[in-house]
RNA sequence: GGUCCCUUGGCUCAGUUGGUUAGAGCGUUCGGUUCACAUCCGAAAGGUCACAGGUUCGAGUCCUGUAGGGACCA
């Protein structure tokens, strides 16, 4: 028999399997015609920093799904992969730079800085796929991708290309954060808001008549930012301001330029209500300008350099930094006799996340995708059903957010991503410019389109745009993968290629096709370690070939995806961008189903986050719990609509109390100094804590985080070792046999019916993707109806030599399809149990014996036999599970030890009576208690303790030990609540309404409770008067 | 400003299309070292389902409004 501990140590059992796992290739999806493909794609992480608990819940749901599926017998491939997250990842290296060296990436250049990345990024890529082995996440992982390699970047420039080829792409003008102090621009969400002591001035601007002369009126505004004057180009009023109504279509002068600007109307930007109704409006300057100035047509003058000085346009304030502006401008305002008053105000103000200055929105270049159509394909794959969202309210969070069909800006001022794939050359000419492009034997056609000769065409296309100053063209070429000599044949010609980064949305968009090798439908994607096929063909349809010169397979086979499981925040950002990028390319959506899971928060109710230090590490709850617990308690708390609240703390090394963590401790770094520490409460000791910030010393006391919550999913996985371990302990002597259900004692046929109900059930959950209530089905079958009552009324059976192999059997049965039910919620712990249980019984079946599969990860999903299911043997189960509580009740009443045994008389129809004699063994042994007699007339003895059921009443004789008082008024109780029940159910039944109007079914049951209450009222009633 | 979510015993949360007596874990109280488990076993106490209206024979569940909390988008 085997050793097996008193209590679940999972250290050990982890690691040996993350191992075994993977040598033995479970994980592996390879295409295979005989079975139907499951493909989940992994949101992938990005390589910013380590995995937090969010991330945790994000891949136990998924690796739950692959294990699931794998088991019902798909070719189930989970691809793995990482993120190269342009700006985040960027910044943070940046930061670092500055902190510890105190350079930027200027001083070192581009080549050097995305250097650097790629050990940042090869680091964590690594830290971030370990976090995941440990999570026991079965990956395929030889397909690991990353949205900057060889196979993800041919993807990205082919739709570039395809898009540019189709007149989706296009260049424009667009306002965007700009860090002044970095010279970047900054994403919206890499932007904070902040409130600093300001100045809110107000100004007036003389009205002049057609000919520019002033007339007697102004115009009065207030503004935080006068500096922007010298780029105003409209002053705004709305449309039913009467103050205003008569200046509307005139002009004012802006005295600072000399600039003549209308008065325009409009009800979006002007607020009648605040100061004096009238604002100055600088489109290339703030966001809701911008968006008038579109409605309205109007000039955009930029007036900033990207250092934060003012550019010519500012005329005699040029070249001062535009605080200083800000003053000079006040003050010349002043001078000049505009200047109405000035008071001190809070004003918010938006910060570069990354440099912690304020930012400044900024005019600048971009480019764009059209998105029109590839909108409208995307929403209509939702509404016709193609894509299904789950939990269903989310479509409407994807289908208001694609229906603004805003075009979406793909470019970015950063050095790491994939470069724009478009090389440039001004132009003054158009009809001069083909000359640039005689290399290529470019031809510009009558309507204006330039064309390549056909051994071109395919991965060369080229465009005019308009240059950046007046008048100026822009000669674009826009080349696929694999065409470095064109590259550089474009730059001999004085091409350059476009400065900017795409932005990173763009590369994920395409991850479900791109990792699995599209373009190329000859060859299948490059496993780790593989080299990619070079010289794809450039051909833009990239059609699945119809020779047999190859195909790939593994794109054809595993595309489209099963789910996608994901948070609800992505559902814009990047669930709909993979729809559209996966219609436009692939002709079909990338995924079925899509899976929004709630989001994890930090005991403060903050949304857990890379970039807030408030991240758990999943592997220090690991440490502390075990990864199953880890993984059962978090997919408990997997529900359709509250996010998941998780407080924690830190464990003292020295004492082990938990100190709560605060925000305090969140934004606790070292910032130069001192690694920062906590001082213990209890114990006054101090220690060091895990933090995102910085890495603790080495050899200090360190502490961990602990949640008390993850005590749920270590308590069960306890449990369950030890059921098994008792089973374990009880197999000397086991032998296979089929049986025959319908010949097996009650408790068999009981724990056999319940089984196949919560494997009915767990089936019907995971469909749904309800894994809380999956989970808890789970758990409530095994600890209250396996643990409680099964093993307890199997242990006779058991130290019998008649009975055991029997009991053996079935209690082999039970926990083989129990660890397979649970597996992919705790893989860990039910392959441990698999192969301890397979020692003592490698051979186990109820009806047909068969050899155990090598593995539980491969092992079939329970499919139990409809007919095991026995409700009326449950619902007889039920009333035995009654008495027995009833019984433990008097004895917890009367303080009576476990081991005196009682006796017990039942009150009860003959029928009743029988199948109590017939269980009347497991009265002794689960409540020590002798069923001393049933039947009709059975009378109460003197000086018992009572109780009644629907159909029975029980006496429990206790020789001087009943207080005749305390047992009346606990009866009289029970019987005025029995009372007014009885009092609801006939007020039901004697309303017309409800009689009339009320299904049959739901009468009747009412019916039934009253006569079942009724019934028990007169048990407790001749109770009471026995008692007298 | 728009959209969505939440408010149920001390705490954290379940509650499927409205239908018998609203459940669980933790915590609390009482009692337990019977040869699987004290990360345990047995028993118990504890809720006018945020508030106000409405629909309905019937509302924790549906509708409207109010208050408080949160998320996302602008």
């Amino acid at each position: 028999m085997p050793e097996i501990a008193k209590t679940y140590d999972p250290t050990a059992v982890q690691s040996r399997w993350v191992t075994h796992w993977e040598s033995a290739g479970y994980c592996f999806a390879d295409p295979n015609p005989d079975r139907e493909p499951h493909t989940i794609m992994i949101p992938l992480p990005n390589v910013t920093g380590a995995l937090h608990m969010g991330h945790c819940l994000n891949g136990t749901l998924q690796d739950l799904l692959t294990r699931w599926r794998r088991m019902q017998g798909r070719e189930a491939l989970w691809m793995p992969g990482t993120d190269h997250a342009g700006i985040a990842t960027q910044a943070v290296v940046e930061r670092r730079m500055l902190e510890e060296e105190g350079i930027t990436r200027h001083d070192i250049g581009r080549e050097a800085l995305v250097k650097r990345i790629w050990a940042w990024k090869d680091q964590y890529e690594q830290r971030i796929l370990n976090q995941l082995r440990q999570l026991g996440a079965s990956c395929d992982w030889r397909r690991v991708r990353f949205t900057l390699d060889d196979v993800c970047a041919r993807a990205v420039r082919r739709t570039f290309f395809r898009m540019f080829c189709d007149g989706l792409i296009y260049r424009g003008k667009r306002l965007v954060n700009w860090d002044p102090h970095l010279q970047t621009a900054v994403a919206d969400d890499e932007v904070f808001t902040e409130e600093i002591d300001g100045h809110f001035w107000t100004f007036h601007y003389p009205v002049v008549d057609d000919h520019g002369q002033p007339t007697e009126q102004f115009i009065r505004f207030s503004t935080t930012r006068p500096e922007t004057m010298l780029g105003d180009t409209a002053v705004c009023v709305h449309p039913a301001d009467d103050r205003y109504t008569d200046l509307v279509g005139r002009h004012v002068l802006v005295p600072l330029t000399g600039r003549r600007i209308p008065v325009i109307a409009d009800a979006l930007l002007a607020d009648r209500e605040l100061g004096t109704g009238a604002v100055k409006v600088t489109p290339a300057h703030d966001p809701n300008d911008y968006a008038c100035g579109l409605r309205h047509d109007l000039d955009m003058i930029n007036i900033l350099n990207p250092d934060g000085t003012i550019n010519a346009a500012g005329g005699e304030f040029a070249g001062m930094d535009r605080y200083a502006a800000r003053t000079a401008v006040v003050d010349r305002m002043e001078q000049l006799g505009f200047f109405d008053g000035v008071e001190e105000r809070r004003i918010p103000i938006k910060h570069s996340d990354r440099s912690k200055t304020p930012i400044e929105p900024f005019l600048s270049d971009q480019w764009f995708v059209k998105m029109e159509t590839l909108a409208q394909q995307a929403m209509d794959a939702v509404q016709d059903g193609r894509v299904r969202i789950f939990p269903q309210r989310y479509t409407r969070t994807y289908l208001d957010w694609l229906g603004e069909k805003r075009d979406w800006c793909i470019s970015r001022q950063l050095w790491w991503g994939h470069r724009i794939p478009v090389w440039s050359r001004t132009v003054t000419d158009r009809a001069a410019a083909m000359d640039h492009l005689a290399f290529l034997n470019a031809r510009q056609q009558d309507d204006g389109t330039i064309t390549f000769p056909d051994d071109l065409q395919p991965f060369v296309a080229a465009r005019f745009a308009e240059g950046l100053r007046e008048g100026e063209q822009l000669l674009l070429v826009c080349v696929d993968a694999g065409h470095e000599d064109i590259e550089r044949q474009l730059s001999d010609a004085g091409f350059e290629q476009d400065p900017d980064v795409l932005d990173t949305w763009f590369s994920s968009a395409l991850w479900p096709h791109a990792t699995l090798g599209w373009p190329d439908r000859r060859h299948n994607p490059p496993l780790v370690g593989e080299a990619a096929v070079p010289g794809v063909s450039g051909n833009t349809e990239s059609p699945a070939p119809s020779d047999d010169s190859g195909r790939n397979e593994v794109l054809d086979y595993f595309y489209p995806g099963s789910v996608l499981v994901t948070s609800r925040d992505i559902i814009t950002l990047w669930v709909a961008r993979m729809v559209l990028t996966g219609l436009y390319n692939m002709g079909d959506v990338p995924f079925r189903h899509v899976y929004i899971h709630p989001k994890i928060l930090d005991g403060l109710g903050q949304t857990m986050s890379k970039s807030k230090g408030n991240g758990v590490d999943p592997l220090d709850l690991i440490d502390k719990y075990g990864t199953d617990a880890v993984r059962f308690t978090i997919c408990s708390l997997a529900g359709e609509t509250q996010d998941v609240r998780l407080p924690v703390g830190y464990e003292c090394p020295h004492c082990q109390a938990v100190t709560p963590q605060t925000r305090e401790h969140q934004n606790l770094k070292p910032l130069g100094g001192e690694t920062p520490s906590i001082t213990c409460g209890a114990c006054g000791g101090t220690f060091q804590f895990p933090s995102p910030w910085f890495s603790p010393d080495e050899g200090a006391p360190l502490a961990r985080i602990v949640s008390e919550r993850f005590e749920y999913g270590r308590n069960f996985c306890n449990k369950l070792w030890n059921a098994c371990r008792f089973a374990f302990l009880n197999l000397d002597g086991y032998t296979p046999a089929p049986l025959e259900p319908d010949d097996l004692p009650m408790e068999d046929r009981w724990i056999l019916s319940r089984l196949t109900a919560t494997a009915d059930q767990v089936t019907t959950l995971l469909d749904r993707y309800q894994f809380d209530q999956a989970t808890r089905t789970i758990r409530d079958f095994t600890w209250n109806e396996f643990c409680d009552w099964y093993l307890e009324m199997v242990k006779p059976r058991l130290r019998d030599d008649t009975a055991r192999p029997t009991a053996q059997r079935v209690l082999v049965h039970t926990i083989d399809v129990l660890l397979r039910l649970l597996h992919p919620f705790a893989p860990f712990i039910t392959e441990e149990l698999w192969h301890t249980l397979g020692q003592p019984a490698p051979q186990r079946g109820l009806t047909t014996v068969t050899d155990a599969s090598e593995s539980v990860m491969i092992a079939p999903w329970p499919q139990m036999p409809a007919d095991l299911r026995d409700e009326a043997l449950e619902k007889r189960f039920e009333r035995l599970q009654e008495i027995i509580v009833a019984v433990r009740n008097v004895r917890s009443l009367y303080q009576i030890g476990p081991k005196e045994r009682l006796r017990l008389f039942m009150r009860c129809s003959p029928e009743v009576a029988r199948q109590m004699e017939a269980v009347a063994d497991h009265f002794d042994h689960l409540s020590r208690t002798m069923l001393e007699a049933a039947g009709l007339d059975v009378e109460r003895p003197g000086a018992s303790a009572n109780f009644s059921l629907d159909d029975a009443d029980g006496y429990i004789p206790l020789e001087g030990l009943i207080d005749l008082d305390a047992e009346r008024q606990r009866q009289q109780k029970k019987a005025d609540e029995l009372r007014k029940r009885i009092a609801t159910a006939e007020k039901k039944l004697s309303n017309p309404g409800f009689l009339k109007k009320a299904p049959e079914n739901v009468v009747r049951d009412v019916q039934e409770t009253l006569s079942s209450l009724q019934g028990q009222l007169a048990g407790v009633e001749r109770i009471i008067d026995e008692l007298q």
